[in-house]
DNA sequence: ATGAAAGCGCTAACAA
DNA sequence: TTGTTAGCGCTTTCAT
């Protein structure tokens, strides 16, 4: 019955084979450990798990003959037992997104800071794969990170009542999140257009479902109600490339000397699209996006956005998760939001005062032009 | 001593208290369900992990009640005992690099497809923190990709011996390892370029540690050699648009009228740098980069590039490694190498037959180009 | 400060 | 086909 295995005892165990049969041999427990340290298994246990319950000395003494022997304390053990598995789960809707790259970078720095491990998932934009990916999650980490979701409210607090969540890129009540200030940043964004002579804007819009789309159009409307500028919207277009470049055709119907995307891929797509129509950015039209994305300083015109806080979004976001996983009950029930930072290139320029209709417009007399 | 407690049984084990004590009810157990079935523990562990080695109704009533109860395996008592996580791990040198999106996503989504879990890891470009990495991880999972790893050749293998591990862009004896056909890429690239009149080429290398740079430099060389052109290299520039960028002021002094950049980076940071200096692309010079990432095809010019199969990269990568997992010996001691394409745009041109050395050039009457 | 022993949830012999 | 039982490596009472 003694675990400590007397040479005397004469039936080892079978199961132990097995473990031997493995990708390499065996590892060292801590019986082993306390065996050649001369202490009890429950000794060594503590003198890794918690210093200072045991006599300096022979904690001393048994990191060091642990260390000779090559001992590492195995986690599924622990996490058997404690649920400690050290380990986040970081949900993304679609990782090709260039929008993500810093955003995951940060979250995976702040997890592997507090020596976490980090748990990766790729929802592809499919609403069945994420709760597929969740669920196969759930039993192995301490928390998640949920961004740009396309959850409902409602599973992500199912998801929230089993484990410490926080949200990224959306505000939901009672349930911990971080976002960019979308509002303060639209604000940031007509500021500038604005200084520039732009009164009149048109907004590409981005995905109905997205969170940010909604602030993005609100805040927009908001300003532009204040000031007295005119506001349009169409779309929705694919937060994409492609979706700005689809953007163009409905553009041209109804120009106006300022645009503003959903976010930068749309943007960029949009750029490209009216160079291929031969309309000049920003001599004719001045375009600004959001997020501050990689490309976005590489392309001709480069462009003005609204640069989002992404490394930092991700930190913020894996450091609250962690404190929450310490037990800190939540403190705020607003959603952190992080501000974000005009960077102005090439894409936008004082508006030009033209009298006739671009040569690229669709509607050669075009109302908006005319009453711009 | 039984498990199954009976009601009369007085003394409650004082532990099970704890695990219920943590985020959310405690969740049911195979006891739990066994109990509710009126079978033993062992049988609902069979009922899910070897159907069929129990009688189909009972497993199925089994089935039934276990979903009922809301039970789900306990990934981590599993394995405890087996070792199968179903977890695999995929360590990146540089998270923020968009050479690596695509990969990311294949390897995700081979993972996903598979029922394993992919755990991310990102060493931020820094040894000390990929082999930490690799020590967290190893403990937790099946199996590891190492994506352009710096580790040395050693600790590579030290890190196979622990564990089932396939290495991506890298080629390494006794390793299963899967990479992009760099050579084959090269001589894309050169034909290319010489179909358009072009016979002399400058290389602007990358790191020197990176093991694509060695390829790609020895095989522009013998492709030189082969067809008679000259070729020479300039550099190592960091895999950046910062060192693609710093590379001009080196070209100046020596131009050709073609260049073949270590990667995309570094050719989208050339291009911007050769603008900045009054020098038109392609022009005056063809520039051709290698991978096709993200953004190659939003500058101006778009930029001409060997694609490397991104995606494939990773599904391929995860995919041999769970073949490995599942127990394949390695049997092909090669590299799987995939084949690149290249993909036209607008950054390389028909050679122009200009007598004089460029503006932009640093030294007014260059041999090379005279030579040209 | 340390040791003994029970038990986390599951799987695998072995027996029936 | 099903049940009994031991044990994976670790942590944690409870004694000492």
């Amino acid at each position: 019955m003694a675990r400590t295995s007397e040479p005397e005892s004469p039936p080892a165990p079978a199961i132990r084979q097995s473990s031997a049969a493995a990708h390499g041999s065996s590892s060292p427990t801590i019986y082993d450990v306390a065996r050649a340290a001369g202490v009890a298994a429950s000794t060594v246990s503590r003198a890794f798990s918690r210093p200072g319950r045991v006599n300096a000395a022979t904690a001393e003494r048994i990191r060091q003959i642990a260390a000779d022997m090559g001992y590492r304390t195995n986690p599924m053990a622990r996490a058997l037992l404690t649920g400690k598995t050290s380990m986040i789960a970081l949900l993304i809707s679609d990782i090709t997104n260039p929008y993500y790259f810093e955003i995951i970078r940060g979250a995976q720095a702040a997890a592997a800071e507090a020596g976490f491990t980090m748990l990766l998932a790729d929802a592809q934009e499919s609403d069945r794969l994420e709760r597929q990916a969740l669920d196969r999650a759930i039993p192995t980490v301490e928390g998640i990170v949920l961004t740009s979701t396309r959850m409902s409210d409602s599973a992500i607090r199912m998801a929230a009542k089993q484990r410490p969540t926080v949200v990224l890129n959306r505000a939901l009540a009672d349930i911990p999140s971080v976002a960019t200030d979308h509002r303060y940043g639209m604000f940031q964004a007509v500021d500038h257009l604005s200084a520039l002579g732009h009164d009149h804007f048109t907004y590409l819009a981005g995905p109905q479902a997205a969170w940010a789309d909604g602030i993005r159009w609100t805040s927009l409307r908001e300003v532009a109600e204040q000031r007295g500028f005119r506001v349009h919207r169409i779309g929705p277009y694919a937060p994409t490339v492609e979706g700005g470049v689809a953007a163009v055709e409905d553009f041209r119907q109804r120009p106006t000397s300022a645009v503003i995307a959903y976010n930068d891929l749309v943007a960029l797509g949009f750029l490209r699209g009216m160079a291929a129509v031969g309309a000049r950015v920003p001599a004719d039209v001045s375009v600004i996006g959001f997020d501050n994305i990689f490309g976005t300083d590489l392309v001709t015109p480069g462009l003005t956005t609204v640069a989002a806080p992404l490394r930092t979004l991700g930190l913020t976001a894996v450091r609250n998760l962690l404190a929450l996983i310490d037990g800190a009950h939540a403190t705020a029930r607003e959603p952190v939001m992080l501000p974000s930072k005009l960077v102005i290139r090439q894409s936008t320029a004082r508006r030009s005062r033209r009298r006739t209709a671009p040569e690229w417009a669709t509607v050669k007399t075009s109302a908006s032009w005319r009453g711009n």
